[in-house]
RNA sequence: GCCCCUAUGGCGGAACUGGUAGACGCGUCCGACUCAAAAUCGGAUUCCGCAAGGAGUGCUGGUUCGAUUCCGGCUAGGGGCACCA
């Protein structure tokens, strides 16, 4: 006779010792099974894991056992994204290395995970800090250096004031420093970019092969690639206006982008950005102009900035002759509101249907002239004062364009301007633009990966040679005061530079450490590789990722850098892939409730007690004094908000498996889940309930398994049916991602196997019968199996298994029991439910209507009336129609 | 401003491609066991109604024998992008 309560401790400490002596998880190099990589996003040692983690580990973990069981090789490794500036700010404050620091987090965010019972191959564990990964990302450096994917170029940048860096665009988030929070800055610096936008096309037209990713990341995407499909139109600069410009280069026409040609007629000025050339050169000669483009600079680019600017422009005096009309001049102003990041930097503005220009005009009294008349508006009376018409509709007032639609007014104007050659070019041509800038990795920073480059005076940018990778970081470092301590490292950036053997100066800008975790997933393929980054044929073998889970935050960032990396690879020949990730699961967040005291300071749910009130609103005070406590809303876990639960001591009271079981059942796993203690404690007893059962069913069953009768009987094919039922649901449910589905299904069949044992009195049990449980009982483990790992191999042992169920392959489902002789039909009259009938399977359509009419629940509902139709879905509903 | 998603009992959520709305869990109530409690087990639990029955998936209109599901129009909540020409 067995303990009748699981113990929890001693058991996972059991197993998780048993899986690593067999080494069940490790991923042999020369396996013939079809692959199968599963990943989850990799964390950053921060310290300790939290619930994220919890969640996104126990998804993951699934999918990997479950893939293991059916037969595959999976991978299934785990790395730290290790380098970053939580590292140099605890070395500020506690006067420590960034190395130890992130090391000793290692350490124990290892041992947490660990606690957890992931089915991992911890052989292959790699942190990006580590000189032996970082070496082979300074070789892809150089790499994608002679392959003509990077670029040194003066630009201005988003620069954070408070981490004292550079943020690439995608990393500032309204207006703000991603990490920091502090308000970004615009400044001038030479910067190493990577030209993710040689791919912008590329990268775009695949999302729609993606059909395993979330539609919402690939929108997210698509958007901020950004293709628009426009014009270049040249227009020229009326000489007679030029005035004190007369004779400087480069100012005797104005090339503008638009994407709204066939607007052309409703033009009432031109507008160029105060970075712009023509601005800065107008303003040499005027110095109120001048100054008007200290005042745009100055007010930034800070999301309150822009809402609150109203649109502001200086006539530069200059006109421009619209290109259908040379007797037509329009104003060229420099307004605030034009970004010389996108397009040429310069527009023609027609405030009849653009809302910018539209606010532009009315500030200036320029007037707005509709050339677009929606449909079904008199075009007589259409006219356009606080709101632009961005719709459809028909051209007007727009000479040869009158009468066209939009489309075909855009094809007109491109058509006509393309053949017009002015000074040897055509006055306009087709062009697809894109939002999408390249990325700039430079970092001022120490804790990241030194950029292998040596600036030396005669030979200017000198790539390190392979041989003398890595760059490794200098250990003697001082962080007392800001700034980058490599670039005031008293010999590290002193070197000869080895092309002259002259002095020269190391490149101290370390890189962006999403270049870090763009690539990781192909060195899990590979880790131990000391000779080169990848080793072209195993990295083609285990990649793509066939399924990737991580947060929705990464929707862009860290998903768009892999995917322009895996071209850059292929590029290389290091690869010969097409995208990284096959499949995409974004997860949802772990969310609690808040709880603030009298005095409005945020309190943690552990010092927190809920006092359940009948049928009033709930309750909560501090455990301590009993003063009340408020209850806010439900949000995020975060540190500030205090409303975090620790992932130890969850495991620490309940166990591995009920973390995991809870983060898995109730919520969908892309939705939030709300963590509760309630629901952990149902999570508990959900675990003792299994395990009672599977207690009971091995006592039915006894020590020896029958063998397999001749014929079943009648209870033993119910039992039989049930479980093949839901194993069927299971493995369909797993497969798309349902795990909320699935712990119901398992319910269910515990809730009826649990009925039908617990219906046995006494022995003896029918040989069959004993064979039917012993089968549903295996199936039941080995369905929660890839959820409550450790329970399971409990479980498996207590039914007389000497193997362990890690290493089971999944049962087969017995088809032929899935199909009954008879089936249920709902009875409906005029499309409400007025019975049920139970008739043989494949019966014709007048016996079911006949047992129908014969209801008497239908006969009610008929009244008497004919019936005047009668429809019948095969194996499902008749309904008669009154 | 533009784009997208979501809305089902007291709560989290089920409902295959239009076919029994509310599976499963939490909570609550009743009962059993117990001196008592915890644990465990059994039952009830969308709303109105004693019942028969009726209403019901954010609101509203439509398609259909039949709509949580499809289409149109709203409302609310959430998210992404944002002077992008």
């Amino acid at each position: 006779m067995r303990s009748e309560r699981y113990n929890v401790r001693e058991s996972e400490a059991k197993w998780q010792k048993a899986w690593a002596d067999a080494q069940v998880f490790k991923t042999p190099s020369d396996d013939r099974r079809p692959k199968y990589y599963v990943l989850e996003m990799f964390p950053y040692p921060s310290g300790r894991i939290h619930m994220g983690h919890v969640r996104n580990y126990a998804m993951g973990d699934v999918v990997a056992r479950y893939r293991r069981a059916r037969g595959y090789d999976v991978l299934h490794p785990m790395g730290w994204d290790a380098f970053g500036m939580p590292a140099e700010n605890a070395a500020m404050q506690n006067d420590t290395h960034p190395a130890r620091w992130t090391y000793a987090n290692i350490d124990t965010m290892r041992a947490q995970l660990q606690s957890m019972g992931l089915s991992l191959d911890w052989s292959r564990e790699i942190a990006t800090c580590d000189p032996s990964y970082y070496k082979h990302q300074q070789r892809l450096f150089l790499d994608f250096l002679r392959a003509g994917l990077v670029a040194r170029r003066k630009s201005k940048v988003n620069w954070d004031p408070v981490d004292q860096t550079v943020l690439a665009n995608e990393q500032v988030i309204d207006g703000r420093g991603w990490r920091s929070g502090a308000v970004v800055e615009q400044r001038e610096l030479i910067q190493w970019f990577f030209k993710i936008t040689d791919y912008s096309d590329d990268l775009l037209g695949s999302l729609d092969r993606l059909d395993r990713w979330p539609e919402k990341v690939r929108l997210m995407q698509r958007n901020w690639i950004g293709r628009s499909e426009g014009l270049m139109v040249r227009f020229l600069i009326d000489p007679a206006t030029l005035g004190a410009l007369a004779g400087e280069a480069g100012i005797d026409e104005l090339e503008v982008y638009t994407t709204r040609p066939d607007t052309l007629f409703g033009a009432k000025f031109m507008a160029v950005a105060p970075d712009h050339p023509l601005a800065a050169a107008a303003a040499r000669h005027d110095p109120a102009l001048a100054t008007f483009i200290e005042e745009c600079r100055r007010v930034g680019t800070s999301v309150a900035a822009i809402e609150t600017a109203e649109k502001k422009g200086f006539d530069t005096g200059l006109r421009a002759v619209h290109p259908f009309d040379p007797g037509w001049r329009l104003p060229v102003y420099v307004a605030n509101f034009i970004l010389m990041e996108y397009g040429t930097g310069a527009i023609f503005g027609c405030p009849a249907h653009d809302q910018r220009d539209l606010d532009f005009v009315n500030v200036y009294g320029l007037g707005a002239t509709p050339v677009v008349c929606p449909p079904g508006v008199d075009p007589a009376t259409f006219t356009v004062d606080e709101v632009a018409y961005d719709g459809d509709g028909i051209l007007i007032n727009s000479r040869f364009l009158d009468g066209m639609t939009i489309d075909q007014a855009k094809e007109e104007v491109a058509r006509r301007l393309e053949a017009v050659t002015i000074g040897n070019r055509p006055q306009a041509k087709r062009q697809v633009n894109y939002k999408l800038r390249d990325w700039g990795i430079s970092r001022q920073r120490y804790w990241g990966c030194p950029i292998p480059i040596i600036h030396c005076e005669s030979c200017g940018v000198v790539p390190v040679p392979k041989r003398d990778l890595p760059v490794t970081l200098p250990d003697d470092v001082t962080f007392d005061q800001p700034g980058n301590p490599l670039d005031r490292h008293p010999t590290w950036k002193h070197v000869a530079c080895p092309r002259c053997g002259g002095s020269a100066r190391r490149e101290t800008d370390t890189m962006d450490t999403f270049v870090d975790s763009s690539w990781y997933f192909v060195r899990f393929t590979d880790p131990d590789n000391d000779a080169a980054p990848v080793e072209p044929a195993i990295a083609n073998h285990w990649l793509a990722v066939d399924q990737y889970i991580g947060g929705i935050e990464h929707a862009i960032l860290h998903l768009l850098y892999s995917r322009f990396f895996t071209r850059a690879m292929r590029k290389c020949g290091l690869l010969d892939l097409d995208e990284p990730f096959a499949g995409l699961f974004t997860q949802g967040m772990v969310v609690h409730e808040t709880y603030r005291d009298a005095l409005g300071q945020w309190v943690a749910p552990s010092e927190v007690r809920l006092e359940a009130d009948a049928a009033g609103p709930r309750r909560a005070v501090l455990a301590a004094t009993g003063e009340p406590v408020e209850i806010g809303p439900t949000e995020k876990m975060s540190k500030s908000k205090r409303n975090t639960v620790d992932p130890d001591d969850i495991i620490a009271t309940y166990g591995a498996d009920t973390a995991r079981w809870f983060m898995l059942s109730d919520s969908p796993p892309e939705r939030d889940v709300i963590w509760t203690e309630a629901g952990v404690q149902g999570a508990y007893k959900a675990m003792q309930r299994l395990w009672r059962l599977t207690c009971d069913i091995e006592r039915v069953v006894g020590p020896e398994r029958p063998a397999a009768p001749a014929v079943f009987g009648a209870e033993a094919r119910r039992v039989r049916r049930m479980a093949h039922a839901a194993l069927a649901r299971i493995e369909d449910e797993i497969e798309r991602f349902r795990f909320n589905v699935c712990v119901a299904t398992i319910y269910e069949l515990a809730n009826a196997l649990s009925a039908s044992v617990g219906a046995i009195e006494s022995a003896p049990v029918a040989d069959d019968l004993r064979r039917a449980f012993g089968e549903a009982g295996d199936i039941l483990v080995q369905c929660f199996a890839p959820m409550m790992p450790h329970l399971a191999e409990e479980c498996w042992e207590a039914l007389g298994h000497k193997t362990l169920v890690a290493q089971s392959p999944w049962p087969a489902v017995d088809r032929n029991l899935l199909v009954s002789t008879h089936v249920i039909y709902v009875a409906q009259v005029n499309g409400k439910k007025r019975g049920e009938l139970s008739i043989e399977r494949g019966a014709d359509a007048k016996e079911i209507e006949k047992a129908a009419l014969g209801l008497d629940g239908v006969v009610r509902a008929m009244d008497n009336k004919p019936a005047r139709k009668v429809i019948i879905v095969p194996n499902r509903i008749v309904n008669v129609v009154v």
